[in-house]
DNA sequence: GTAGGGTTAG
């Protein structure tokens, strides 16, 4: 400073103009700029109390590296400072630099509101236990907590999951401190009773109780302390009490209000939503976006599509100058009603004329391709995004994987993982449910496990998925086990058990686990009748299965769709019923269509009814001309019957119409290690080797009394159908091959659809018998389970 | 210099 100005003057100056800006006002960042700016021209060096406010105004400003390349520049920096960049580093979450700043600090130095800093920076960052040992460092040196170290602490302690003791212990130390009475600390004490109480782990009547002993004995409340228990009570189920409550209030708190249509959208109660909206219009409550996107929310999930209209309009009409903010969150919520009430194209068109989009926006989009179906679409909307969060990775996982493309599905999983994110447990279902599509039951032991490591055994989407997967994969067992130790249980896992039985034909277990469901006051949907259906079926119940069939018309009301009639109609075709399986398709309500058909002609492929399986072959093949199961169910009738000149014809046909066989491939695990076969036009050397073991077999059965009916896999062997006949029942020869070379007492489970006919039926019965061992074979998405000469289905087939 | 509530994407 070359001119005579005193320097102390000009700091003064300096001071008094900073004092014009306040942290808390965002607005007066750049001033405090420019204030700085001026500083650099002059020549004037910040120091001190003026220094501390400008790393703090710059740590606001969302620039951090500069704050910190202004805080490097002094000697010592002061406590203050080092506040300062510790809050801005926890808010940036990046924990590391604060923690490095917070040790570098000596203890000296230390005082009460730096120790507040860093516990709130690691309740920030969810890291609840970090912050409750720091607590109890700072009592251990003789820092008195205050008001501040209270809110932080409770609010940390509401991350922990297993806290009611440490809850009442903190609860204690309020009171001995004297801030008891103070509304700040008493709100956060509400609100971590409240949350405690919606943990698992603990009951959450007295814990509700103690919150609202709180509320209630208030010497004074504020919108905070109204807002925390309306939504405690919200969030633990209990709308009641919490509608009690805010009917109570006088404030006109629109918080707390938001707070309570949430809940009931969340809980399905799309009427009482609209109604407090309404109220709240009446009453002169301030809409803002979140009354909007909630009611909007709620008219998507009702599929009041009208409704939701009217609601944007009403928007449009009073909202003059919406904020940004405003419009982003209503915007999204509009994508998602579009979509949702099935106009996916529509909510494209908003999305696109949308002038800021965020991840909620992106995500609601690729879900809509996702929900429909429109996976390639999906897939290119998945590319175009010009960033993607965990939840995008999930949507794009498990929408290939629900697709049945389990492979792209495992792919994007690995792919997540080395772009750094860390799946979260959807991400994981997602993974496992392609597992399940792929019948890869190494693979998806390998994600179980990573779930239990991580912590995340006791989410309810993974734990639904994991029960479809390992049924899926031949194990029923586990799927068992994983339902019963689920902490929590809904719809979905109920039918997803519900199916694992039915598909390994234990079909009186399936009606047990059903009637249980009844006992527990759940409300059976559509999905699970058609999982009850499907598990009478499989195990032959055919009264029970028409008694299922009428209890859902009639007592539940659900009116039958062309998926339920195809159960009943693969059920009665299973049984051999077909007088009666033609009597529902003359009374069904519309024209039947493939499903229905295929139903149809697998019955009349196991029973050899001829007439009745050509006529509905020759319906598929008018629906769906190019669907290769009808050639395959069609030529195996043909083969039953030993009508070898029809299954050529079956054969030309395909080769004309360009249907293409895929190359058999098989894998049978015995004692967790996987032996798979291939078998392509050539002939693989190892299942030569299964030929020659099936041929000893056979002659081994034929010296115990054991003739073939009619002919299981041999008459397929001779001559001119050898080779064929070796890639179709490859897979049977991979059972037999495990059966013969595997050391003994171990179950064989073949993942690969096996199409069990008859004979093969009675032959894998009689070999479970001789070598005393269980066998699971895999029949499409069901499962036989031989054991002692029995099998699961009963004596159906 | 530090704390605390409600929304939308699975």
């Amino acid at each position: 400073m070359s001119n005579a100005l005193d320097v102390r003057t000009v700091a003064n100056r300096y001071a008094t103009l900073l004092q014009l800006c306040r942290s808390r006002n965002p607005t007066s960042y750049p001033l405090a700029q420019t204030i700085h700016a001026h500083m650099i021209a002059f020549g004037f060096k910040p120091r001190g109390h003026i220094l501390n406010r400008l790393i703090d105004f710059y740590c606001k400003s969302s620039n951090i590296a500069y704050a910190r390349h202004l805080f490097d520049e002094i000697p010592e920096p002061d406590i203050v400072a080092r506040t300062t960049l510790i809050a801005a580093y926890s808010a940036a979450g990046n924990l590391k630099l604060a923690r490095e700043v917070f040790g570098g600090t000596p203890l000296s130095m230390r005082d009460t509101v730096f120790y507040n800093a860093m516990i709130t920076g690691y309740s920030h960052n969810n890291d609840g236990h970090a912050a409750m040992e720091l607590f109890r460092d700072m009592r251990r040196e003789a820092f008195r907590p205050d008001n501040f170290t209270f809110t932080s602490v409770l609010g940390a302690l509401a991350l922990i999951a297993d806290q009611k003791k440490q809850c009442q212990q903190i609860h204690g130390a309020v009171l001995k401190s004297g801030t008891g009475f103070v509304t700040s600390v008493l709100n956060a004490l509400i609100s971590v009773y409240v949350k405690c109480a919606s943990s698992p782990l603990e009951s959450s009547s007295s814990l509700l109780g103690a919150a609202k002993k709180l509320f209630d004995e208030m010497p004074e409340r504020d919108e905070l302390t109204w807002t925390t228990i309306i939504t405690g009570y919200v969030r633990n189920d209990d709308l009641a009490t919490a509608r009690g409550i805010l009917d109570g209030m006088t404030e006109k708190l629109e918080v707390a209000w938001n707070a309570m249509i949430s809940g009931y959208v969340h809980r399905g109660f799309i009427q009482e939503a609209l109604e407090m909206f309404r109220k709240m219009h009446m009453m002169g409550i301030r809409l803002d976006e979140f009354t909007y996107t909630s009611v909007i929310s709620a008219c998507a999930n009702g599929g009041l599509f009208k409704h939701g209209k009217q609601v944007h309009a009403y928007i449009l009409r009073t909202e003059r100058k919406p904020e940004p903010d405003f419009s982003l969150s209503v915007n999204n919520a509009l994508v998602t009603l579009y979509w949702k009430c099935g106009k996916v194209d529509e909510a494209r068109e908003i999305f696109n004329a949308m002038p800021v989009r965020d991840f909620v926006s992106w995500n609601a989009i690729l879900s809509a391709y996702v929900n429909v179906g429109r996976i390639e679409e999906a897939k290119s909307f998945f590319k175009e995004m010009p960033e993607r969060n965990i939840l995008s990775w999930t949507v794009m996982i498990s929408g290939l994987a629900q697709n049945g493309f389990g492979e792209e599905g495992l792919k994007l999983f690995n792919q997540m993982r080395m772009e750094g994110f860390e799946p979260c447990d959807y991400a994981f279902a997602g993974a496992i449910t392609s597992c399940a599509v792929l019948g890869a039951l190494e693979h998806g032991r390998q994600l179980h496990a990573q779930l239990v490591q991580l912590g995340h055994d006791s989410s309810l989407s993974a734990g639904n998925a994991l029960i479809t997967m390992y049924a899926r994969c031949g194990v029923v067992e586990a799927s068992n086990c994983v339902f019963l130790t689920m902490p929590y249980l809904d719809s979905v896992s109920w039918n997803a058990m519900i199916a694992a039985l039915g598909q390994h034909g234990h079909g009186l277990q399936a009606i047990k686990l059903f009637e249980e469901m009844l006992k527990e006051d759940l409300v059976p949907d559509r999905i699970t009748f058609l999982t009850v259906l499907s598990a009478c079926s499989h195990a032959g119940l055919v009264k029970e299965g028409r008694h299922y069939f009428d209890s859902m018309c009639g007592f539940y009301g659900i009116t039958p769709g062309e998926d339920h009639y195809a159960r009943l109609i693969d059920l009665l075709g299973r049984a051999g019923k077909f007088s009666e399986a033609k009597d529902v398709l003359k009374s069904m309500p519309f024209e039947p269509g493939a499903a229905i058909w295929e139903a149809l002609l697998a019955g009349c492929r196991i029973h050899g009814n001829m007439e009745l399986g050509i006529q509905a072959a020759e319906q598929l093949f008018e629906l769906m001309p190019q669907h290769d199961g009808t050639y395959v169910l069609l030529s195996n009738m043909y083969a039953t019957a030993g009508r070898w000149n029809d299954v050529a014809k079956v054969r030309k046909l395909m080769r004309d119409r360009g249907i293409k066989k895929e190359p058999g491939c098989s894998w049978v695990e015995v004692e967790n290690k996987v032996h798979v076969f291939l078998v392509d036009d050539t002939v693989h050397h190892e299942v030569q080797a299964v030929y020659n073991h099936l041929e000893q077999l056979v002659l081994e059965m034929r010296k115990l009394g054991y003739v073939p009916d009619t002919k299981f896999v041999l008459h397929d062997m001779e001559n001119e159908h050898k080779e064929s006949a070796l890639s179709t029942h490859s897979e049977k020869l991979a059972v037999v091959f495990g059966l013969m070379k595997l050391p003994l007492g171990a179950t064989i489970r073949v993942f690969k659809n096996l199409r069990i006919c008859g004979d093969c039926h009675n032959a894998f019965k009689y070999m479970s018998k001789v070598v005393g061992r269980e066998i699971v074979v895999r029949d499409g998405k069901r499962f036989h389970h031989f054991r002692n000469g029995e099998c699961s289905c009963g004596n159906y087939w």
